[in-house]
DNA sequence: CGCCTTTGACCCGCGC
DNA sequence: GCGCGGGTCAAAGGCG
């Protein structure tokens, strides 16, 4: 790994727009054109269930993405993405929710630009085609 | 052959 | 001052 990236994570906090979202599905891996690399898993205090670690394995791309369970409902699953793509798609196959990249790149880039909560009307629910279904979306900043 | 996955241990920041 | 939680990294192995 670069110095870099610890240098800018300890001297500076990286801006990394957060965006999160409750997902109904029962796999973790949804493609959502872009390629993870899962870096580690931690049980949570809240949940009984570990969280997923993953991060973009583009070299340019400092994408990270945690994805984690409900705390009560197991059948859904929680993503949040932080950070923002820096290279096209390197998966020439064809994208699981072609939307779904492009509604996150706006969310984020909307909640990081606008101070107010301002919602970009989103498509309410996204059909997943895993048999998932885009349930809400939160302005998750923990 | 290449790529990805998994586990453990380590480290830092913050709270009380 | 000390402890805990959360987060990250590294290495190895397995599989397609």
């Amino acid at each position: 790994m670069s110095g870099d990236e610890i240098k800018a994570k300890k001297k500076k906090k990286e801006k990394a727009p957060r965006f999160a979202f409750m997902t109904r599905t029962d796999i973790d891996h949804l493609d959502d054109g872009y390629r993870w690399r899962k870096y580690g898993q931690k049980a949570v205090k809240n949940s009984r269930f570990p969280r997923s670690y993953y991060r973009c394995t583009s070299a340019s791309c400092n994408v990270k993405k945690r994805v984690e369970r409900c705390m009560s409902d197991p059948s859904y699953v929680i993503t949040t993405y932080e950070g923002q793509h820096n290279h096209p798609v390197a998966l020439n196959s064809t994208p699981l929710i072609p939307s779904y990249n492009n509604y996150i790149t706006n969310a984020a880039f909307a909640a990081t630009a606008a101070t107010t909560v301002t919602t970009p009307t989103p498509p309410a629910m996204l059909k997943l085609e895993h048999g998932g279904l885009l349930q809400d979306i939160l302005p998750c900043y923990h």
